[in-house]
DNA sequence: CTTATTAAATGTTTTTCTTACACTAATTCA
DNA sequence: TGAATTAGTGTAAGAAAAACATTTAATAAG
C-alpha cells in the first residue's frame, strides 16, 4: 500500500482485514432459494458458508462484491445491495475480520453450471437454511428480513425472473415471501395498476395448457410512475 | 494485534483503516437539525465534517459509534443505527479509509453544552446542509433519505423529543420530514389508533395558552401492537 | 373582570383503496 | 370429443384515508 502521502494521524491507527460476503437469492417456480458454498480455506474448511472474499486495495466494497459474484456465478450486472456490516471481535476464529454482507438477486436459469460445480455451490430453500459458519446464518436471516420488506416497497422481484415473465410467476414470488396465498384477481389488478409492465404477445405454456401472457418490466415506466408522486406498495 | 492464531490464508491479505462517522439529528420545535463539527486533524483540519473516529481492535462498529457519540455529546443510550459503508478508494485524501456511517437521533435539550463547546459543534438545519469534507455530505443526504423512510414505518421520532411530549410536537416532526402540513385531526386519530402512547395528566404550556397534554411512548404497547399483526405506518 | 388571542381538541362525511368472492376461456392430453 | 388445468376477468362490501369547521381552555391585555 502506498503510504507516502498518508497523514500523520492516520499512521498510528490499527488496520483491519475487511471482507465481503454475498447472500445470493434465486427463484425456481416453487420457492426462493439461497446459493451456499463449501468453504475452501481454513478455519472450518469444507463447512457450508456464504461466498465471500477479502477485499483488496484497488476496489470499493460494492465492486469487490460484484467480483465475487462474477467469479462464483459467471454473472454480470446482477442486482446487488449492501445489507450491513458484521464486526464483532470474535466473529471469525481465524482472526478479526470485518465483513460487509451484500445480497444479490439472480435468475437461476442464467447461472453458469461450470462455475457452480467448480465452486461446489448448491441451492437451499430459504425456509430451511442449514447451519453455516461464523455468523453467516445470521446474515442470511437478516437478508431475508430485509428482502421481504424491500419486495413490498420496491420493484425488485423482477430480478428473480427471466426478462419475460408471467403475472402468475410474479405472484408466486410474493406468495413465497409472505408465506400466504394471494387472490389472483386482486394481485393482477394491483400490479397492473402501477403501469410498470409491458405486455408482449407471447405466451408461456410451461405452467399451463392455456398459457399465460409474458410481460416485461419497464424501468422507465416505473420512474415516471414515481415521478408522478406514486408509491410502489404490494 | 494478536496474530498468533491467525490462519495462514489470512496473513497474506491486505489490511485497511476503518472508521465510523456519525450523522447526529436533533429537533428543536421548528426543524430537524444536524450536528456538525470542525475537523481537528489533517487533512482538511478546521473544515466542517461529521464526527467520527478510527475504530480500534477492542470494539465492534456499533460500539465504536456509541463511544464516538458519548464522547462528543455526553449522551448514552442514544438511538443509533448503521446507515451503510463508504469505501471508494480515494474518498479520503489522507489514505484509504473505509468508513461505516451511522445515524443517531438525540434530544437536543439533553445535549451536554460542555462537550459541544469543547468539540466545536454546531447545529445546522437539515434542509440547508453546508459543504462538508470528503463524502460526508453524501452520507448526510443518504441518512436523511433513510430517516424519512424509516420515520414512516417505525416509531423512531420519539427519540427526537423529550420523554414526555405533546401530539402537536410529534406532528411537527412529521411535517418537517414530509415538508407539508398534516391535518391535525387525522394525525391525532391515526397516531392514537396505534395505542402506543400513554396520556399523562400534565400539560405543556410552552407552545400555547391552553396547553397540550403530555404523552409518553410505551414500547411494550408498541410490541403488542405489532404482535397482533399490525403495522406502524404514517 | 371582561374581552381578545392563541393553539388544542374533537366528529362526520366523502372518497379511495382493499378485500372477498365465482365463473368462463384457452389449450392440451387421453 | 371431453376431461383436466391454469389464465383471465368484474363487482359489491368493507375498511381506511382524506377533507373539512367549531368549540374549549388558558393567558394576556385593556
Amino acid at each position: 500500500m502506498n503510504t507516502s502521502n498518508t497523514s500523520a494521524e492516520y499512521i498510528k491507527q490499527e488496520k483491519f482485514l475487511v471482507a465481503v460476503d454475498c447472500i445470493i437469492f434465486g427463484f425456481d417456480t416453487e420457492s426462493i432459494k439461497l446459493l451456499l458454498f463449501k468453504r475452501r480455506v481454513e478455519p472450518l474448511k469444507g463447512s457450508l458458508s456464504l461466498i465471500g472474499s477479502f477485499i483488496k486495495n484497488d476496489l470499493n466494497l460494492n465492486d469487490s462484491a460484484k467480483q465475487v459474484l462474477e467469479e462464483s456465478t459467471g454473472l454480470k450486472d446482477i442486482f446487488l445491495k449492501e445489507l450491513r456490516t458484521y464486526s464483532n471481535i470474535d466473529r471469525d476464529p481465524g482472526n478479526r475480520v470485518i465483513s460487509v454482507a451484500h445480497y444479490a438477486l439472480i435468475r437461476i436459469n442464467e447461472l453458469d453450471i461450470k462455475n457452480v460445480e467448480e465452486y461446489d455451490a448448491h441451492w437451499y430453500d430459504f425456509n430451511d437454511i442449514p447451519d453455516l459458519i461464523f455468523d453467516h446464518k445470521q446474515m442470511v436471516e437478516d437478508a431475508i428480513y430485509r428482502l421481504r420488506d424491500e419486495a413490498r416497497r420496491e420493484p425488485i422481484c423482477f430480478n428473480l425472473l427471466p426478462e419475460e415473465f408471467t403475472i402468475p410467476q410474479l405472484q408466486s414470488i410474493y406468495e413465497c415471501f409472505y408465506q400466504r396465498n394471494l387472490d389472483s384477481r386482486n394481485f393482477r389488478k394491483k400490479i397492473l395498476s402501477f403501469d410498470i409492465l409491458t405486455k408482449t404477445d407471447k405466451k408461456d405454456k410451461t405452467a399451463s395448457k392455456k398459457g399465460a401472457f409474458l410481460y416485461v418490466y419497464d424501468k422507465e415506466k416505473f420512474d415516471s410512475f414515481i415521478a408522478k408522486g406514486n408509491r410502489f406498495q404490494l
